[in-house]
DNA sequence: AAAGTGGTACGAATAAATTCGTTGACACTT
DNA sequence: AAGTGTCAACGAATTTATTCGTACCACTTT
């Protein structure tokens, strides 16, 4: 299992995409990015070649069957997730877990759902 | 004022080592760097450079008055966590601080202590 | 068949981050 | 005063990320 390497924040940007909507063409990827950058709007062959390279990093796979390839996020987010988050923990945080999520917590507050999966999640932690 | 430029990777393992110990000189910090890294050890001048910009970008400031300058980070730990940890939900997590969380106790466990002080806070926020 | 449309591939320019060699200043010995 | 060690400054090379122009291919539409 080659282990993908760590996405760039152009990447990331892409891999958002393609996690919520699922496989997608360059075009419709594009678009996406499009819109939601309102400022920083990137040529069309940027993209393409973004897409290209990460394709080549392994991040994505893509379907070329047909003349309009498909793209698709290879590791799902969780993993990524997962990692970007341990790197943050370390690099940014001394090793404290915690003090991230007080931070998280205090900058995009959680809805009373979302608070209660949470706690139920340190519970068990802490039956560990 | 003026708001300090998010920190790069080689930057933030700066920060880390000002922030842990305190003002410090550029030896100071390059041996602390080394100690860490066993791998991947870069030369002082390196890290002398990289201090240098953030100097100038105004992520530390420095004492120059003594032949060998004196740096200290310029914005508290805190502040830049803050920022960090506000790009990462909105560029991999999509928005949703729980799910960054979970994503953080399961990859750095938390001691007891920790594990309580998050549930007092979750409390709170819960009253809101 | 010519022209347009919408796609990939490729190469290269640009920008940003990282790395370090070299130089000269200073201070402390001898 | 000559040698030695430590430091900041500077310039430049290297690497990595981002950007896009250009070419070229397949498939319509005229």
């Amino acid at each position: 299992m080659p282990k993908t390497p760590r996405p760039t924040q152009a990447e990331l940007a892409i891999l958002q995409v393609l996690w919520e909507g699922g496989p997608a063409t360059v075009r419709q990827v594009h678009e996406a990015l499009d819109s939601k950058n309102v400022e920083r709007a990137t040529g069309y062959t940027t993209t393409l070649k973004l897409m290209q390279i990460m394709a080549e990093k392994g991040l994505v796979t893509r379907d070329q069957s047909a003349r309009t390839h498909i793209y698709s996020a290879r590791s799902p987010q969780q993993h990524t997730q997962r990692q970007l988050v341990g790197d943050l923990i370390t690099k940014a945080f001394g090793g404290s877990a915690a003090q991230l999520v007080m931070h998280a917590l205090s900058t995009h507050p959680a809805s009373k759902e979302e608070l209660a999966e949470i706690r139920r999640l340190i519970e068990q932690e802490k039956h560990k």
